[in-house]
RNA sequence: GCCCAGAUAGCUCAGGGGUAGAGCACAUCCUUGGUAAGGAUGAGGUCGCGGGUUCAAUUCCCGCUCUGGGCUCCA
């Protein structure tokens, strides 16, 4: 008698056929046996399954090995299922939330009635290996929900309960069990522990249940998995190149700036870093003006009353510091946007006025939660490029296009093509007429979309007054800092009584853009510091040249030198210290100097430098009027 | 703000119940040396702040501040 089989069909367009029963990890042993080694999972006519999976007659299979991105996630998520039972193997009060697989590894939360400590981890990761060892099989099983919240109520796993009560009724849930334990999961898993084998676990952490603030804390532990022992490596050795460019660390080494414990939040800035935020400010303030904005400057202190009027004091108290004499009240700015209306309202406008652009290197201060502060990124002192733009309804579609324009060009300008684009459009709570946010959004995702930039959607995310784009840069370890933001505001003109005479002689309100490219000048130097590993740019180097002589018989022939290089206009210093010129060379490398010019006789006797690069290249000896016009070539190229 | 960890010389870090150590940096002297560290000598610390335990605390305990990693938040 004939046995029964089945025809798959794979990626290729081939067909195999197999004996009825087979499932996916059948087909991958039918093909090869290395395949069945490395395959993890299946994707079985687009639906991603387990390789226990059985196959049918007419299936799309195709079989996901370690080496595919949707493989690594399967290991990561079954990774985290094995430290979930780690954990509860060695603490069996703990109980089990969620673990999700997040970018580069996953976490699992836990609620335990005491915090993991450093040893905790040490000693899970040795139970996750020794479990591992154990080459549990892990299988899936098909639970009736009822069914299901009994078994893990009977387990006491309070949380898991809430999970699966969000299940409707009568449906099915899946389990998966490796050896005694199991976990409520939609799956797919690796089909069997000792697959795991290239795991780390990295930290602990709070975090909330359901990520929010006021529900209990529970347990996070992050660890990181791999298919192989060298990529864990190279992940490993990632991060070390991320603590090498950390700003922070580089602030220091550079001396650009520090923080320190009396004004927590707020930069002290060094000369060094102070050359830079000067070159970054007077390269705006350029761009300004040629973009038709005018430089405005308000005050940092502004009485309470205008917070109210604003609505911010509503909204923002807590968040403002505050000072009061005598008699008044007042707040420190937390963002200059009322100050900037102020301006407007001083004259009586015409609709010929619009769109009227106001911009301010504002200095703001918002008393941001003390868990928030994060080196230059995350300050309580911060200054924006800020600009608000008057304009009619009609125009703000122009407004927007040509703002997205000049944020890439000046993003271009500081060396960054990666730039993070997110359209947040209407929140529950706002206000505005559907009509107006109806044609806010549509500006916004025109504008984006006649340029051609991809970008992605946060619904519900637009601020309560209008809809926003906002621009990230992403920094050393990955993490994502919003920078520009562009916000359209019905609100505040209106509520701060802005006006103009339209063109029917009546008076309307204008709508007001608030918009700025850098964000904060001190997060967007923390980026450049990283972006850069403090290698800036020439343009942009704090110090771009050290004349280094080599012995005193050439120090007055570097300081002639040195004067002319400044006065041409660059940021030249010079090392004539008593040390060897190879001790100065390696000195001012570490330092980043774009440029060392070392000045010996022979230089002196002709009139010249020897040209030495932070990279360690050997550009020669130039005649010292050629080198400042190949200075000037560099710098006027934002090179 | 919440959870965990940390704070020792200017910087990077070691140490440990009996008032502290390295490297670099700094100062002085010798050396005038051609592209990543010349040599010698020296100075430098209320061991974050406050309280407790102890004969004795920088070390152990508690509180606070700040920093770091997350969470929440971010006009």
């Amino acid at each position: 008698m004939r046995q029964p089989v089945i025809t798959v069909r794979l990626p290729d367009g081939t067909d195999r056929t197999l004996p009825a029963s087979s499932t996916a990890l059948d087909l991958a042993t039918a093909i090869g046996p290395g395949l069945a080694r490395a395959a993890v999972a299946a994707k079985v006519n687009g639906r991603l399954v387990d390789l226990s999976h059985l196959l049918h007659d007419g299936d799309e299979v195709e079989l996901i090995t370690d080496r595919s991105p949707e493989g690594l996630e399967v290991i990561r998520h079954s990774t985290a299922h094995l430290m979930a039972m780690a954990v509860q193997e060695l603490f069996p009060k703990s109980q089990v939330t969620i673990g999700p697989v997040i970018e580069d590894g996953f976490y699992y939360d836990f609620a335990f009635d005491r915090p993991f400590t450093p040893e905790d981890l040490a000693s899970i990761e040795a139970r996750m290996k020794e479990i591992a060892r154990r080459r549990l099989d892990i299988q899936r099983e098909e639970w009736d929900r009822d069914e299901a919240i009994a078994y893990f109520e009977r387990l006491g796993e309070r949380y898991k309960v809430k999970l699966i009560e969000r299940i409707p009724a009568g449906e099915t849930v899946s389990l998966y069990r490796q050896g005694e334990w199991a976990d409520l999961c939609r799956g797919p898993h690796v089909p069997n522990t000792g697959k795991l084998k290239h795991f780390k676990l990295m930290k602990v952490a709070g975090a909330y249940w359901e990520g929010k603030a006021d529900n209990e804390q529970l347990q996070r532990i992050y660890g990181t998995a791999w298919a192989s022992k060298e990529d864990l490596q190279a992940y490993l050795a990632r991060l070390e190149e991320a603590e090498r460019r950390d700003h922070r660390k580089l602030g220091r080494a550079l001396d650009l700036f520090h923080l320190q414990e009396e004004a927590p939040g707020m930069v002290f800035w060094h000369p060094n870093g102070w050359r830079v935020w000067q070159v970054i400010e007077q390269e705006i303030r350029a761009v300004m003006r040629a973009h038709g904005y005018q430089e405005i400057r308000t005050p940092q202190i502004v009485d309470r009353k205008l917070w109210e009027r604003s609505g911010h004091w509503d909204k923002f108290r807590d968040e403002m510091f505050t000072t009061s004499t005598e008699n008044r009240d007042y707040a420190i700015k937390p963002m200059n946007c009322p100050c900037h209306v102020q301006v407007f309202n001083q004259a009586l406008h015409s609709y010929r006025d619009l769109p009227l652009r106001l911009a301010e290197f504002g200095s703001c201060h918002r008393n941001e939660p003390s868990g928030t502060l994060h080196g230059l990124m995350r300050l309580r002192n911060f200054t924006q490029d800020d600009a608000h733009i008057f304009c009619s309804e009609e125009q703000i579609q122009r407004e927007v296009g040509a703002f997205i324009d000049l944020t890439f060009e000046v993003y271009r300008r500081f060396g960054f093509e990666d730039v993070i684009i997110y359209l947040s459009d209407r929140p529950e709570r706002r206000v505005g007429t559907d009509a107006q946010w109806d044609k806010a959004e549509a500006a916004l995702h025109t504008a984006l979309r006649d340029k051609g930039i991809e970008y992605g959607l946060n619904p519900g995310e637009g601020a309560f007054y209008g809809p926003k784009i906002e621009f990230s840069l992403k920094d050393c370890l990955g993490r994502v800092w919003q920078c520009g933001t562009i916000q359209v505001d019905f609100s505040m003109p209106g509520k701060l009584g802005a006006e103009y005479v339209a063109e029917d002689g009546t008076r309307k309100t204008p709508v007001m853009l608030h918009r700025a490219i850098l964000g904060s000048m001190e997060r967007f130097i923390g980026i450049l510091i990283e972006h850069y590993e403090g290698k800036f740019p020439f343009w942009l180097a704090p110090v771009q040249a050290v004349v280094c002589n080599i012995t005193d018989a050439q120090a007055q022939y570097a300081r002639e030198i040195t004067e002319r290089m400044r006065a041409a206009g660059f940021r030249v210093e010079m090392d004539l210290r008593n040390e060897k010129v190879g001790y100065k060379v390696r000195a001012h490398t570490l330092a980043r100097v774009p440029f060392i010019l070392v000045a010996g006789d022979r230089e002196r006797q002709d009139g010249q430098v020897s040209v030495r690069d932070r990279a360690g290249n050997n550009l020669g000896t130039v005649a010292v009027d050629a080198w400042i016009e190949r200075m000037r070539s560099l710098a006027s190229a934002y090179e």
